[in-house]
DNA sequence: CAGACTTCATGCGTAAAACGCATGAACCTG
DNA sequence: CAGGTTCATGCGTTTTACGCATGAAGTCTG
């Protein structure tokens, strides 16, 4: 016989660890310990050890092990709607006590990934001269903000009329040019949109009409857009750029870098503009924010095409 | 100018830890980081950084510190019902999964701590030698279980019909007697109420009303009956009139080896009855559990007053 | 059917988080 | 004013969480 024996009547032993329910939620809607590995950021290693420590602490099984995947047990299938509602309560309850006003001289922005890691981020340094007392908080998100419940100060978005959140500057249009690594082009020149077609065109998951948009407007039968890699951000697809593997089709700001440096070149000589421009939305209660109308005076200064809405 | 940037789309940065939510909840309920550290089994150092890091982690100040105090500020007074309640759904969510069968040869008991500490626990060998196959897991309640939600397989508590919970078995009445360091009694022996009056009186803080109980019975006047230190479980009591600091009421099983060993002497030769006995309840879906017949039928055996109801 | 690839579990070691001890500053009380 | 309290923090230790690498089991493909 053994026994244990718990005697303290709080911090309980059966309380789950935050990453043990991020990870059930995680596994659970995804039937699988690799996936949730990649949503969370960490190793497959560490998804399997925290739902086997919530499995021994809970003393029931979540999953059965069945060839190699993961499926829910009764027990598994009735946790996960409680744990996954207490994880978003427990983000939108923090959320919440976040727009208490915070730090007076810290701008919370969030943006989309890429744009925010290619173009905003790198830009900082010009708001530092601009503002040099604001500490800015840089968050990702790729959809709208809820003001209501969100306690950030703006967003920078891809967006169309109406803008949610109520008050929105267009800061640029979205302009994508083809860029592909020297090599891939026969002396580093454009080519005509017939050639580019039998090139591999890399394919960004979140926007699989650009390539049929592009030819489309080059007057072209679109029905060889499809053939290339996918990858799901931008990021990932400049990668894939310059080593070679094929065209990319990127908003301008993103590659200017590259484009400067030669590790790319343009593909073709013209342009499309995307029918859903850079968007800055805020609520109306930023405008109080000293710290908000400097980065509003700075962005809307530093972009030729940024202009409030009436 | 500084900024910090998050890129990653999920394990959000402002999502509180486990260890900060529950010393958040305590520190706010107490109005005290030491009355916290001690309500979680922890220092007191332990809450104060835990506090810290919640609040740099939501960037707003949950609490004012008020000349060496802590004082919920507005956030503080928002957070805090979301968050207790974030902390009760998990706790409630984990006890109704671990219902799901867990292991069919571990047995869950709650008990009242002192009666756990120093009656069930120290018998356990007994049972080891009844059923040899049998875990056990022991843990604390003061409060009758609701075995609809609750996983666990019996409780040992004290308590008058009805019993909630659907069966119980009357285990023992609770008899208490009158005990002291042998250094308080001249030649370590009993007393007359009378005399038993003019000595400090321990008191338990749960059972305010036992050497009112005590002295009425007698036939006494009970005005003074409150002097003496007061304790919260009957295991600081003990401890306190070892050390000498006056007499204790306590329920004899708790006593039996300090007597025995000469640690304490009893102070008086009567005992009394309380009206409420120690009572094993337990859900009807136990008696499917051959471990829980095993430690049924061994511990009504074991005490000779024990007796199922009819 | 063999080889290549996938998944999940785990030994080992490292990094990060959580914590305790001790101390100090600020405050209160007799 | 001395002795006590509270909360915050420097420093070091313990514990938890994780990554790397690997293995077992299974699937898929040529």
């Amino acid at each position: 016989m053994r026994f244990t024996h718990e005697v303290c009547m709080t911090r309980r032993a059966y309380t789950p660890t935050m990453p043990e329910l991020e990870a059930f939620v995680q596994a659970a809607q995804t039937a699988s310990a690799t996936r949730a590995a990649a949503a969370l950021g960490v190793t497959q290693s560490a998804i399997s050890r925290a739902l086997s420590s919530l499995e021994a602490r809970l003393g029931v099984a979540l999953f059965h092990r069945m060839r190699q995947r993961l499926v829910l047990s009764d027990a598994g299938r009735a946790f996960l709607p409680e744990a996954a509602r207490l994880l978003a309560d427990l983000d939108r309850a923090a959320l919440t006590v976040m727009s208490f006003g915070g730090h007076r001289d810290v701008l919370r922005i969030a943006a989309l990934p890429t744009f925010a890691a290619m173009w905003l981020i790198p830009r900082l340094g010009g708001f530092a001269g601009h503002a040099p007392g604001v500490t800015v908080d840089v968050t990702a998100t790729l959809a709208p903000l809820d003001f209501e419940t969100d306690p950030r100060d703006l967003a920078i978005l891809r967006a169309k009329p109406p803008y949610r959140g109520g008050e929105a500057d267009i800061l640029a249009d979205e302009r994508l040019v083809v860029v592909a690594a020297p090599a891939l082009l026969s002396g580093g020149r454009a080519l005509e949109d017939a050639a580019l077609a039998r090139l591999p065109l890399l394919q960004q998951a979140t926007r699989p009409n650009l390539w049929l948009d592009w030819f489309l407007t080059a007057g072209l039968d679109p029905i060889t857009i499809l053939r290339g890699a996918r990858f799901e951000q931008f990021g990932m697809v400049l990668a894939a750029a310059r080593a070679g593997l094929g065209l990319a089709l990127v908003p301008e700001p993103f590659v200017a870098e590259d484009l400067a440096a030669g590790r790319l070149c343009l593909a073709s000589s013209r342009a499309m503009i995307s029918d859903t421009p850079y968007v800055l939305t805020y609520p109306a209660r930023s405008r109080d924010l000293p710290a908000f109308r400097a980065f509003r005076d700075w962005i809307l200064a530093d972009l030729p095409g940024a202009r409030p809405l009436p």
